[in-house]
DNA sequence: GAGTGGTCTAGACCACTGT
DNA sequence: CAGTGGTCTAGACCACTCG
């Protein structure tokens, strides 16, 4: 591990102690160069870490103050997966793969998911319980060239998992878009749904790699009355 | 300006003109720090921003390889204002100042916005029409020390204009959560709703200045079938 | 004015990608 | 292998905040 790192997981480890509390300033980058005994750009890299993830706020002249984290408002946001959130949560949850199956990219769906026409990919639906209610249907279609050798069993836990520590991949950012969209049939299928709801929370991701390459797909669809999305977002420059 | 903003901006400029295109190597850090006379920090620092910000993607060993920017998924993320939203879609539209006036935060708005108890804040609702209809609904409370001096005219232009222009407030972060509500009496008084709905979206947001001090919370409640939210999520390590 | 973070330099070594 | 970006150092000057 990085020197940048380990000060910042550190520092992250102490707030979260309560060594340094919400709206105080933590030690100054001086302080910490010669508590670390580091170079000051290495403070300041594990600083912008902690600011990145929402733990400080920094403001110059002044310090590194120490954001309040609501610990019931977990972010969604940065791509976390489906279990990392169950694990967040501590819910009972449990998954079930209803299709797990190759196919080839034909038109409509090239135009769905942005891969091109005839490349295989591995389509998976699954539906997840949470505190006993079918809650969340979730479809997937993976680049087959990278997910290939991926189980039933691994889908019913986590693809991630698999991509990330027995295949490493480095999965870089996705573009999401969050819409409300009508049930469909799909949707009474497979999920327990309150009476006279019309909607259903719709999260449409294009996931890509590090160097760049589209390689999943992921419509994810949510009961409206369970569905919640949180971030906390930065104010851009310009 | 600084040196790495202009560079920043500069390469900016020129992946939009399709100097360098979707897919293809910027040129290296060496490259830049050449071409621009700069050290190799501020090259990585303007490179750092345009990551950031969406405009590439840095891999480690090739190169900074621009990202496909779909045009009309433009991001709401980062705290764009209502004001610049419209500017990028290019919609007619229009903001009517329903109330506009002084209030001080009781226990229940204490409860809501997390402002303490006892201090006055600036209470605007607002409607917005969109293409010939009222599709949004929006209520702020802001903290009366900054706001006071906003007048009702700029409310229906851009709070953001006068909070940073004209009182130089950092806006810093902004913590969202999108959920969806059942449509309620305000709801039905001053939008034009879809029959049969039931529910709304609404997007609350309590924001923070750089000194960490919460000064606006505001709920934006949009009409379910005109609602989308889209975001570049960048993945998270560890 | 003393202390803080923001920008910038010139250099070094390492880890990773391509061919 | 040559070339790329990632980490790290030791220094300098500047802009901001606060008492």
């Amino acid at each position: 591990m990085n020197k940048y790192e380990m000060i910042a997981q550190d520092l992250e480890k102490m707030i979260m102690d309560g060594v340094y509390q919400e709206d105080e300033l933590l030690p100054s980058e001086n302080e910490l160069v010669t508590r670390y005994k580091v170079s000051r750009s290495t403070v300041r890299q594990a600083l912008k870490t902690l600011e990145e993830n929402g733990w400080i706020q920094r403001k110059h002249g002044l310090g590194s103050i120490v954001i309040a984290r609501d610990r019931l408002n977990f972010p969604i946001t940065g791509l976390t997966s489906y279990k990392e959130l169950q694990h967040y949560l501590g819910f009972d949850s449990l998954t079930e793969v209803v299709t797990f199956e190759k196919r080839i990219v034909d038109s409509s769906l090239a135009e769905l998911t942005h891969f091109p026409q005839g490349v295989p990919v591995l389509h998976i639906l699954r539906r997840r319980k949470i505190d006993g209610e079918f809650i969340v249907l979730d479809r997937d279609y993976l680049l087959y060239a990278y997910a290939e050798g991926l189980s039933k069993s691994q889908a019913a836990d986590s693809i991630y998992d698999y991509l990330e520590n027995e295949r490493h991949l480095e999965i870089a950012y996705a573009q999401k878009e969050i819409t409300i969209d009508f049930i469909n049939e799909h949707d009474r299928q497979w999920l327990e749904l309150a009476t006279g709801d019309r909607h259903i929370v719709s999260v449409k991701s294009h996931v890509f790699l590090s160097d760049n390459t589209l390689f999943q797909y992921t419509e994810s669809r949510h009961q409206v009355d369970k569905f919640s999305f949180t971030e906390l977002a930065r104010r851009q420059k310009r």
